[in-house]
DNA sequence: CTCTCGATGCACT
DNA sequence: GTGCATCGAGAGA
């Protein structure tokens, strides 16, 4: 096993109601381990929530194959390919009385393998890991990781890190949709420069 | 079957 | 600020 090593959140963390999830997943750590040694990881600096009764959420018009993972049970990674080059990476969350629900990862603080990260990227500087589609191809994350388990340690999991101070988390509107633009279900942390632009 | 377009990122003006 | 690469899912015929 790898020598840095963190603890998963348990899957009762994600069995609350999706808002409040993607609140309270800021701060902690999205860890991925290739081929049982290699660490990358990142803190959760930028999250947004998708629910099922939400029109900008890919469930809203019920189940398919793709999106079947978020309906399905919580604490698993839903990641979905987008715009024929990127794939984003979401945490299962969802009040046990809805029908689906997910939390859109946008932007991470990178914490370990950070050279690792920027040997891949040769331009590496501070948006390595900052925007959805950045952190999965920094971090490694693909389609073959869509409905892994997160509350285990394995490839792909997301541990507790930091505490961030209420003071420092603020609600925006949502990025890079075209319905429910409304809703303010982005959360960031205030002042991180990880956090994406836009 | 064909057509549209997206929970993006990057190059360019 | 605008344009676009690139492709799979979903919608419609």
């Amino acid at each position: 096993m790898p020598k840095v090593e963190y603890d998963p959140l348990p899957r009762a963390f994600y069995a609350r109601d999706t808002v409040s999830v993607a609140k309270e997943l800021l701060g902690k750590l999205l860890v991925r381990v290739i081929d049982e040694k290699i660490v990358l990881s990142g803190m959760i600096v930028e999250t947004e929530a998708y629910t099922s009764d939400d029109p900008a959420s890919h469930a809203f018009k019920g189940i398919s194959k793709r999106n079947m993972v978020m309906f399905g049970d919580v604490g698993y990674a839903y990641v979905y390919f987008i715009y024929g080059n990127h794939y984003c990476f979401n945490a299962v969350a969802k009040d046990p009385s809805m029908s689906a629900g997910a939390v859109l990862v946008r932007a991470l603080q990178p914490i370990d393998g950070i050279d690792f990260m920027q040997k891949v990227r040769v331009r590496g500087d501070d948006r390595i890991t900052s925007g959805p589609g950045r952190l999965t191809r920094a971090l490694f994350i693909g389609k073959e990781h869509n409905g892994i388990d997160l509350t285990v340690k394995g490839p792909l999991y997301i541990a507790y890190y930091a505490n961030i101070d209420k003071e420092y988390i603020v609600a925006t509107k949502r990025i890079g949709i075209t319905k429910a633009r409304d809703k303010p279900w982005r959360f960031i942390v205030k002042d991180n420069k990880y956090v994406s632009k836009r």
